[in-house]
DNA sequence: GCGCACGTTAACGTATACATTAACGCATAT
DNA sequence: ATATGCGTTAATGTATACGTTAACGTGCGC
């Protein structure tokens, strides 16, 4: 079998238990607690394609890089699991799972379900148009990371258009929803982002939506939106398919 | 010796931890686990009412009345957190979600947009029409009940139309999300159940869905279903908002 | 009488101990 | 040689220990 490192798993007090919670930690709900730490890096690390996909460890290896107890990792990955972000196998540690072309299709279609919902909730309330202007600015700064072809950037300003809307339906649930569903999908889309073509009519369906939005067109921002969500799905899944991408 | 009741010193350690994994118990991934135990009895409890909303208990409480140590019970109530259905406050026990009003609003309008793309995925799966018969069973059940005046056989029998309907839809994803929802709004509709007319349009709305997937008219499957819970939810808060129900 | 500070305490977050069991190697029988 | 069973071991699930801290009460100063 591989062993890693035979230094790892074994290791055993490491420190008496002396210094434990080096900066202010317990009890403020979950911000700040051990948990929270190992929770965020290990799914920033996920996201990062650091931990790639179908990689193994054990709850004692992710503890011994983050430099913690298996408690709070344990807590952590199983968080992570209900994410859907990692499995917990009961002898063979947690593996961040890959994303297959089928689990694709299932999220983008929850977000083609949910997200044309969120614009609709956006256009019937009658906003202020200075709230929409955050959308708008998102969507200036993906013209200009495509024109500097900088496909991070646009990449990111995209994400940021979608959230700011989400966040202006006003469903907490909704938004939390998208959320873990965008970070599911999160490394296949930076696969196929340099994969495809350049997205130049991204701006201009975003800017659409707002119009709608707006107007308060709520059926119409609602179209919009599932037209332009169905349209990236079907090119991402399409990417997917064509380079023999089995799993992410 | 003479004693035949050897209960001294020499025993090979009588047991200083209770009586530990009675039956077959670790580690088969969660079933059968503590974890899941636990998890289940407050889950269900919960729903059932045994614990209103606005419930509160300390974990090592719950592990009493359950009969295990604070681990397992700690692990399940931050699943039962996870899905909304309490919230763990840090010094002050683990508090039954109440379900406001503009909660299950919330929760509404994320199954509007949800279910009917269920609805949309069956249809066009063009399936066998003796796939759908559960459905029609299931619908011949609520008509049934109604007959009988037996409310929650009505709500048992619409509960297992809807899930059969999401089950058919092929997204583990999209049914998970569903089930989850359901549970939150389950109280709620269990009050209502008993507070508004008797619910006779529903069986024929059913049916009319289960007709229109049958035709293979996805558009319409999704519309026919977004008009009944439209119809269904405007209904539900309309009622909890007469009733000044302020949570539940 | 009122407010603030300090001590007390209980609940929690985390660490660690421990028993169980699945996985694996090895030996043996066929 | 392959399959089967047994012993070993490592990883987990669960229990428990422990230190920190928030909540609360008490007493002192004003």
């Amino acid at each position: 079998m591989r062993t890693p490192s035979p230094s790892r798993a074994l290791v055993k007090r490491s420190q008496p238990v002396k210094k434990r919670m080096d900066s202010a930690s317990t009890a403020d709900g979950g911000r700040n607690s051990l948990v929270d730490k190992a929770y965020r890096a290990i799914r920033q690390r996920i996201l990062d394609n650091v931990y790639p996909a179908g990689h193994r460890a054990l709850e004692q290896e992710y503890a011994d890089q983050l430099g913690l107890s298996r408690t709070p990792v344990r807590e952590a990955l199983l968080k992570l699991q209900s994410e859907g972000l990692v499995e917990v196998l009961p002898r063979h540690g947690a593996r961040v799972l890959p994303v297959s072309p089928d689990d694709m299709r299932d999220i983008y279609d929850m977000l083609t379900a949910i997200e044309p919902m969120a614009a609709e909730l956006v256009a019937r309330k009658k906003l202020p148009p200075a709230d929409l202007k955050p959308l708008i600015e998102a969507s200036r700064e993906m013209t200009a990371a495509l024109k500097h072809d900088d496909l991070d950037a646009w990449a990111r300003a995209d994400e940021r258009y979608h959230r700011l809307l989400i966040a202006l339906a006003g469903n907490r649930l909704l938004a939390e929803t998208v959320q873990g569903l965008w970070d599911r999908a999160h490394r296949a889309r930076m696969v196929t982002l340099r994969l495809r073509p350049r997205p130049v009519n991204s701006t201009r369906e975003h800017n659409a939506i707002v119009e709608a939005i707006r107007a308060g067109d709520a059926t119409e921002a609602a179209r919009l939106y599932r037209s332009h969500r169905e349209r990236g799905s079907s090119e991402l899944l399409a990417l997917l398919e064509k380079a023999r991408i089995s799993s992410l």
